[in-house]
RNA sequence: UGGGAUGUAGCCAAGUGGUAAGGCACGGGACUUUGACUCCCGCAUUCGCAGGUUCAAAUCCUGCCAUCCCAGCCA
């Protein structure tokens, strides 16, 4: 039979290529280790917090790599340590993994599922005088364990009779002992320089009620056990994790070619992902959301995936980011304009347009008749007519931009200035003839004064007009909130440093802005994924605080803006 | 004086003995009823460093340097 062939595509077009595909393609293909296997993949989040960005990348190489090789992916619960985890993370994850666009069928597991046929395998790993019960103290055992460049010591109780260490597993399992008293440990070597094979501890005692198994166990298994036997038990050929395990590594194999488990899953490792001016730990994340520095978990400006969902990031950009990132095993730190850049790919194909103030002045256009209004139709998306049409209504006053207005502007400055024409996007050409200050010299108002034979915006025969500029009709517009978002973090590498965090965080992540103006549909609108606000960037709904009072939206991303007035 | 990994542009990243892909960022230009989008152009004589092998080296060999991970009864 022939191997299989990858496939080179993804949904999102992106041709993938990367060294875990060139090792799987080995391993099933001709002469592999798993020549005809059904590549299985799994993504294992422990339930002890929301997902994140870095989440993503693996979610992406896990079910991306097996949708590539026509495998499967499942979902597991890494839930072995019932004092760290809740259920309460456990619905988060799977709206999550859902949301990005990945469904594990009826493939979705937990650890705590297995922990019957992980006791099983202690006992045999005992009877095979593979493991031994061992009663140091966590102190014993770690002064024991020797440091990074001197051997360890063995326990005492290394050579105990394997009856003994039977008897004491099974009293273990029953609860004759209290919390730290005894451990089942691997008889490995203590003088390996892999520290994960000096006898790690497999079992300890925790007299802790699990959220699924209730009170039904007072032992756990540690991760180095319990995941090895979860994969094989689950068939899954290959388990993909981050680097930071490629030294448990022997540990796994040694699982794996020890227990009696129906497969032999590989483990390869990837480096994780790492973004500039943000943090990507659950430790970091949970204490800006535990000491109130950040709205919750979905706060917009934090790497969640609910904080990102609830910014507008779509999963369609974050899949084509993490894909477009590549795999590799080089620590690295991706620029946070590359995630930027992804969103907008995707929402100025998908956005409809619309117009909005958020800084306003007046605009009065002083010949047109006070009373009067008319309507104007405008493409939803200039660069995709199907997406079709919709009315703006025009009259006397009007709202602009306070930086579309400068009394005395620098050169190319191509928006309103006393005697400089621009274009009312898709209604008329406005010529700036004055404006208004209060007592104070604020400018209160501007004036133009608009040219009927433009209708619709476009320009008399032969003129050039270089501005346009977004409005709206102050009659018709409708309040709202914006909010507009900045990085969490001043500088690059939060985790880098050894100032305090507190000192890290940008007093300017948030600015909001009370009194910004719409176009009236925006009120009942909710059928995208986003709008793009002309000349503005992309915004969408706040989830959380929009009411049919008040609208409430956040800045998805700024447009890009070349215009520097110092050139 | 341990073990495991990794070094290609400002940031990601292809490349697997035949003469440095691509993307982001950045700079310049064209187009434009979004200073957006789109489109062109530019952006590593050199691959951590030093030797060596070879007609030919980012790719092979030797040595060195730098960075990351590991001493939880966490995952």
């Amino acid at each position: 039979m022939t191997g299989v062939t990858p496939r080179e595509e993804t949904e999102t077009g992106n041709e993938i290529s990367h060294f875990i595909l060139d090792e799987i393609t080995k391993d099933v293909g001709p002469g592999g280790r798993m020549e005809g296997l059904t590549v299985h993949t799994r993504f294992p989040p422990e339930p002890n917090g929301y997902l994140h960005i870095g989440h993503a990348k693996a979610i992406v190489i896990d079910f991306g790599t097996a949708e590539i090789f026509n495998g499967l992916c499942n979902v597991r619960m890494d839930d072995t340590n019932p004092e760290k985890e809740d259920v309460e993370y456990v619905e988060a994850i799977k709206e999550d993994v859902h949301w990005l666009g990945y469904d594990w069928g009826d493939r979705f597991y937990y650890a705590s599922d297995y922990f019957e046929e992980v006791y099983q395998q202690a006992e045999e790993l005992i009877e095979k005088d593979l493991a031994f019960v061992c009663e140091q103290t966590p102190e014993e055992m770690r002064i024991a364990r020797g440091t990074l460049t001197t051997p360890g010591t063995e326990s005492p109780w290394r050579y105990r009779p394997k009856e003994e260490s039977l008897d004491l597993f099974r009293r273990m399992r029953a609860g004759e002992f209290p919390d730290g008293t005894y451990t089942l440990r691997a008889k490995i070597d203590m003088t390996s320089g892999n520290i994960n094979l000096r006898d790690p501890v497999l079992y300890r005692i925790q007299h802790a009620t699990h959220d699924r198994t209730g009170d039904d166990w007072c032992i756990y298994p540690m991760y180095d056990f319990a995941h090895p036997i979860g994969d094989a038990i689950e068939c899954i050929t290959h388990s993909l994790c981050s680097l930071e395990f490629e030294d448990h590594r022997p540990l796994y194999d040694w699982v794996i070619g020890n227990c009696s488990v129906p497969s032999k899953p590989r483990q390869i490792e990837f480096a994780r992902l790492n973004i500039n001016y943000t943090v990507m730990s659950k430790r970091k994340l949970r204490q800006l959301v535990e000491e109130g520095l950040v709205d919750g978990w979905d706060d917009p400006r934090l790497p969640t995936l609910s904080g990102l969902r609830r910014r507008g990031y779509t999963p369609r950009a974050i899949r084509d980011f993490c894909e477009r990132n590549g795999v590799s095993k080089v620590d690295s730190m991706v620029d946070i304009k590359f995630l930027e850049h992804c969103l907008r790919e995707d929402l100025n194909n998908r956005a409809p347009r619309a117009m909005a103030v958020l800084d306003p002045i007046k605009l009065t256009i002083t010949n047109y008749p006070e009373g009067k209004s008319e309507i104007f139709l405008v493409d939803s998306m200039p660069n995709n007519p199907e997406a079709g049409k919709h009315e703006v209504t025009f009259s006397r006053h009007l709202l602009i931009e306070r930086d579309d207005f400068m009394i005395d502007p620098p050169k190319k400055y191509y928006r309103f200035f006393p005697g400089n024409k621009v274009r009312l996007r898709g209604s008329y050409i406005v010529e700036c003839t004055g404006y208004n200050t209060d007592e104070s010299g604020e400018i209160i108002e501007v004036l133009a004064e608009y040219d009927p034979e433009t209708s619709g915006g476009s320009a008399r025969e032969g003129e050039r007009i270089r501005g346009t500029i977004h409005w709206l009709d102050e009659m018709t517009a409708v309040k709202a909130e914006v909010r507009l978002y900045d990085n969490l973090f001043t500088v690059e590498n939060p985790d880098a440093s050894e100032l305090d965090y507190h000192e890290l965080l940008n007093p300017d992540s948030l600015t909001v802005i009370e009194n910004a103006y719409v176009e009236p549909w925006l009120k009942e609108d909710r059928s995208h994924i986003g709008y793009q606000f002309m000349r503005t960037g992309y915004f969408i709904h706040d989830c959380h605080d929009t009411t049919d009072e008040k609208l409430v939206f956040n800045r998805s991303v700024a447009l890009r803006d070349s215009y520097n007035p110092d050139k």
